[in-house]
DNA sequence: AGCGGTTGCACAATCGATAGTGCAAGAGAT
DNA sequence: ATCTCTTGCACTATCGATTGTGCAACCGCT
């Protein structure tokens, strides 16, 4: 109620009786470089407190050519390992003075690209996309923008990647499938299916590779229709585990699940089954959620360190590092029945 | 590679032969009304392409004295009732040309102010906030810095709110933990605890209120002890829920808990009981996840509609309406063992 | 040819903050 | 008292876009 429009440097300099270029001195901090004594800094920031006065950013970015905002882009914001990210990375830019921007792409290239343009029209000051769909175009564009960019999750050739080791991670997830349980005979034990996501995605494909290596080394590679990358929609994942429990008779002996999101289409299906089905079937996901850890049936899950892959991230940007190297995080596998400890460790 | 620099107009303007003015003009569609003719339009809107001109959006921001960018605070990112409002929020304010900016308090009053003093920096055009911690000072800040703002799922006096109906969800969730199964006596069978939450807050004190008034029509009006506000840290429901069973010598004929950060701490708990620990109990959680709907043990939860929620905040926006007025959404009583339909709607 | 009325555009001010530069007053040295 | 520094600050241009205003050129008409 003060005053209907925010207060500006020359409503601080009219107030102090200094000059507009003393004040935005004064109150940004470098003061001390062009010699304004302590006592006019104490005067302008005081009456600038009582006036509620606060940079317009937008002025600032101008004149500076930065912004203080940093881009990140995720597939999708309801997604746990997605908004675990999305947490690390707020804290993170938080603790060196900026301000996060999170967008949504909902895995459109189109919209992923026009949000690639919309914070480059912010000029934010580097862009983190994580799950990228079309990573060339974004690193074309950033570098024509001189927009310093970098992938998680999903490399890109354009530019630096942190992602996990995906390989590693589908490795023991499918080992401890493939030695879980069933006193099932060797081989039916090994026909075990790989579940969701995009073949043409780099962390789908390393998945399958240890998915298949797995089997193979347990002696049984798997046929092509034990493979079933049906992308990440809740809905064709539920569509298809209905379609091969119909073909099975039955759960199989093993089910990778290659993401939280195909996983909720499985549940959708399961909701349907009895308790007993689960009996003779061991099922995993790539993935953690807390609450998918205590379900019904005991549920692998890799735990991707969305945390440390946000740290990694500003480190090579810290680094200055703008070329194409990709960096591996470690993911960690899961015990079923277990909340992961980390999610106690900093609380209460 | 072409320039380092970003194009601006003036370089748009050089290359055209027009003036910065007039590139202004057929760059933000203020063409026809500033009378420029079509074809230098199209000229203009070609060498734009060319260059890869993208508006400045602090030159525009600074001078129109607006910025595009909606503001949304949320408590925390990793947490399905809030990321579902992110991803309304974000779909919304898209629709309407804007930019969404989300940012998280973690609950901490001073950190939410700070946040709400960074995005009027940014000169955001509406501040959603949602689970405000002060609402009080968010509305001075707010109305002095003419910047208007709106409460989302926990209501302000300074302005309007649209929540949801926490009596009516409360009471349906109540009623259901009383009405289902054990075969104890009806005293025993009403003997439910409320786990979570703050009492400070008005959305915990509206179900406590409901929780109450259930109890007492059923004959027996809660003790004290049955209401357990440990607020909504994992770790501090884990701790309430292990000293309450040690001192029932088990669980509850029924379990009311306020959020799902109190539930994921009950879960941290649950996960070292066998699984005949829960059959003389009914499990409800205020606030769904969709994996929360499978697990061991039935959980009744109530989905807030926080896609709705949205809605009626944008359209409290549109209609101009600035007073404290409060809006009530209706939220949904989950069966346990569902996947929510609207899940599943939209999609492939 | 002269006149009022459009068309199509250029000029210049402006938004709020920052940063390069200049200058008066005072301090200290001689 | 003069000269040289230093201190403390004001002036002014600038970032890139938008917008109010002015003005030639052209049109049709008489």
């Amino acid at each position: 109620m003060t005053q209907p429009r925010k207060a500006t440097i020359y409503d601080i300099a009219r107030l102090s009786g200094a000059s507009p270029s003393t004040v935005s001195a004064a109150l940004s901090g470098a003061w001390k470089a062009r010699r304004i004594s302590e006592s006019t800094v104490e005067t302008i920031r005081k009456i600038a407190a009582e006036q509620g006065y606060a940079t317009n950013m937008q002025a600032r970015g101008l004149r500076q050519a930065r912004s203080g905002l940093v881009g990140l882009i995720i597939p999708v914001h309801d997604n746990r390992f997605f908004s675990s990210m999305s947490q690390s990375f707020e804290a993170q830019a938080r603790d060196r003075g900026l301000v996060p921007v999170i967008a949504s792409s909902l895995r459109d290239p189109a919209e992923e690209m026009r949000i690639v343009e919309t914070l480059a029209s912010y000029a934010v000051e580097y862009l983190f996309v994580a799950g990228a769909t079309d990573p060339d175009s974004i690193s074309a564009f950033c570098n024509a923008a001189g927009l310093r960019h970098i992938f998680v999750d999903l490399p890109g050739n354009g530019g630096p990647s942190v992602i996990s080791d995906n390989h590693r991670g589908a490795t023991d997830l499918a080992e401890k499938l493939l030695a879980e349980k069933p006193d099932l005979p060797q081989e039916a034990r090994n026909k075990i299916y790989f579940l969701g996501g995009n073949r043409s995605s780099h962390a789908t494909s390393r998945r399958i590779e240890a998915f298949r290596a797995a089997l193979t080394r347990h002696g049984t590679p798997p046929s092509p229709e034990q493979i079933i990358t049906c992308g990440y929609a809740p809905r064709s994942a539920m569509r298809e585990i209905a379609a091969l429990m119909d073909r099975l008779g039955g759960l199989p002996a093993g089910l990778f699940v290659n993401s939280l999101t195909a996983f909720e289409g499985v549940l959708g299906h399961f909701v349907n089954l009895p308790p007993e089905a689960f009996a003779q079937s061991v099922i995993g996901c790539y993935d953690y959620d807390p609450f998918a850890a205590y379900l019904q049936f005991p549920v692998h899950m890799v735990r991707q360190n969305s945390n440390h892959m946000i740290e990694q991230a500003y480190a090579l940007i810290d680094r200055g590092i703008n070329d194409a190297r990709v960096i591996e995080v470690e993911p960690e596998l899961i015990q079923p029945r277990t909340i992961y400890k980390g999610l106690f460790g900093e609380m209460g």
